[in-house]
RNA sequence: CGGGGUGUAGCGUAGCCCGGUUAUCGCGCCUCGUUUGGGACGAGGAGGUCGCAAGUUCGAAUCUUGCCACCCCGACCA
């Protein structure tokens, strides 16, 4: 009954495809390179989410909603900016259809042409700036702490169910500042609370640090982002914050009285994490036998099974089970009681393993008669019997056992797969076996970053924000570095 | 966007090279019965524009052309 219907992870994409689809997360839709979001892959989405809101408002933060259209014109405010995004944008250009000549379908009408084309937001910098000039206009309307939670649109070459597809969902946070230490000091935060978010509720421990200047985001001065390694060895940017400068304040002219009653550009930044972290999810800790879920981030982290003969012996196990869904819930722990007559027992063991679900409890006759029931964890498979008048407590326990696991269990994967190396040879044939992230000395150039990027197709993943400087050599021209920076294939 | 591959019932597939009754098998689905501690068993049943569109032909799942979608590998990107 091992890995029923899912390719074992030597595959790693179908592997990980698999996972996506069998275990009800997404699908793909009819329109290229988007996705349908499943409900049990929604509800773990909805679980980021409401973490994420209350850390944002807790620091501050206030949501709003910002058009989905962008007047074409916005985007060339920017000149990195656009240059960024303009070869993956989707252009509406009409606002109405006809049905055509033959009456057998719709055609664009031709006399519906916009004057201004509008442009599907990939990102919403430059509509939020353009309204922020209203928004700014002295010291006292500073800072300004905005979030919002929306879909944005990337035309993607290739795409990936939760990597990488053209629409995806996600939440940017844009702030303005009178200080360019405050904005910083922004950027730095919203990193925090994403390294935070990814180490404690999705049990995946990243990397903190600043992109190189080839892989910063356009538009802004210093990109910062926490890179997860995935358990084929490759990294998975997780989250970015980026500290805008004044550019988008010059760009679209946003301007502040200050105390002294001059008048200066604000400071910014803006920051954002996607449903690219579902993928992170599934990519860090699943196994053969499907999705394993982090008990902070499972819709349901504890499911209950009956087994059971007849309606008679339902009866009595549903009373039971009842109780002790009720006991479970006053600790806080949400759970499923699956009494469904529809599927067997079994059926539902295997399901509930595909699906993830941290901790599975079987009650039947024979636990009844003595007064025990039976606990599955999903990490690590093992089975017990518990006493059942102590459940609570063992499941509760038990949740922030396997929570622990799963995190330890991906740090030690990544001790194991990131090495600092000063050989190239060596860095070579680490990044061909698929091996992990390297440590590694760079002479700071684009030319050397790109050259070893055609030699190994490892990119810089980031310099790390807690590194110590140490004297060494690039590991590809020997010329003097300061310090080390992580590389890794990415996805 | 370039290279390779795939597309037949909800899913996985046989048939295609070499055109010819009613398109194969398994899983799933429906009904009835027996079952229920790791994806139950028996009997019966439903379900198909063979990815789409043209073309060749007396006749196309099968041959030709175009298109579409998906997967893998590149380039690009979060």
């Amino acid at each position: 009954m091992e890995n029923k219907g899912i390719t074992s992870r030597e595959d790693f994409s179908q592997w990980y495809n698999d996972i996506v689809i069998k275990a009800g997360l997404a699908e793909h839709s009819e329109v290229r390179g988007c996705m349908i979001i499943k409900p049990y892959g929604y509800a773990i989405w909805e679980k980021m989410q409401a973490i994420l809101d209350k850390k944002f408002k807790e620091t501050g933060h206030e949501n709003a909603y910002f058009p989905l259209l962008i007047p074409k014109s916005y985007l060339s405010k920017e000149a990195d900016h656009i240059e960024g995004f303009a070869k993956e944008c989707a252009v509406v250009t009409h606002y109405r259809l006809k049905t055509s000549e033959d009456g057998t379908g719709v055609v664009v009408d031709p006399d519906a042409k916009l004057e201004e084309e509008l442009i599907i937001r990939p990102t919403s910098e430059t509509i939020i700036w353009n309204t922020f000039r209203g928004w700014v206009q002295s010291y006292r309307d500073l800072p300004l702490l905005i979030n919002q939670w929306c879909n944005v649109m990337r035309w993607e070459m290739r795409t990936r169910l939760f990597l990488r597809t053209s629409e995806f969902l996600w939440q940017e946070g844009h702030t303005a500042h009178a200080l360019e230490s405050e904005a910083l000091e922004e950027t730095e935060k919203m990193l925090d609370v994403y390294a935070d978010f990814s180490e404690k509720f999705m049990a995946i421990p990243v990397i903190k640090g600043l992109k190189t200047p080839t892989e910063r985001f356009a538009g802004a001065v210093e990109t910062y982002c926490i890179e997860g390694l995935m358990q084929d060895g490759k990294a998975l940017q997780m989250g970015t914050s980026h500290f805008l400068g004044q550019n988008f304040a010059k760009a679209f002219d946003v301007k502040f009285a200050t105390k002294e009653g001059k008048l200066e550009h604000v400071w910014a930044s803006s920051w954002g994490v996607s449903t690219r972290l579902m993928g992170a999810l599934v990519m860090a800790h699943s196994d053969d036998s499907g999705l394993v879920l982090p008990p902070q981030l499972a819709p349901y982290p504890v499911v209950i099974v009956p087994i059971y003969k007849g309606e008679e012996q339902l009866a009595e196990i549903n009373e039971v089970a009842f109780e002790i869904k009720s006991k479970l819930e006053a600790k806080g722990i949400e759970v499923k009681y699956d009494n469904r007559d529809t599927h067997k027992p079994g059926w539902k063991f295997a399901d509930y393993e595909l699906k993830g679900v941290p901790v599975r409890l079987a009650l039947g006759k024979r636990d009844l008669e003595n007064g025990t029931i039976e606990v599955a964890r999903r990490d690590t498979k093992e089975k017990t019997t518990v006493e059942r008048a102590t459940i609570d407590k063992y499941v509760d326990d038990l949740l922030k056992e396997i929570q622990q696991n799963l995190f330890d269990k991906a740090l030690d994967f990544r001790k194991n797969n990131l090495q600092k190396i000063d050989d190239f040879d060596e860095f070579k044939k680490v990044m061909k076996e698929g091996k992990g992230m390297v440590s590694a000395h760079w002479d700071g150039t684009a030319e050397t970053e790109q050259k070893i990027k055609e030699q190994t197709k490892a990119t810089i993943r980031c310099i790390p924000l807690d590194v110590i400087d140490e004297d060494g050599e690039c590991i590809l021209t020997k010329k003097p570095s300061k310090r080390r920076v992580i590389f890794a294939k990415a996805y």
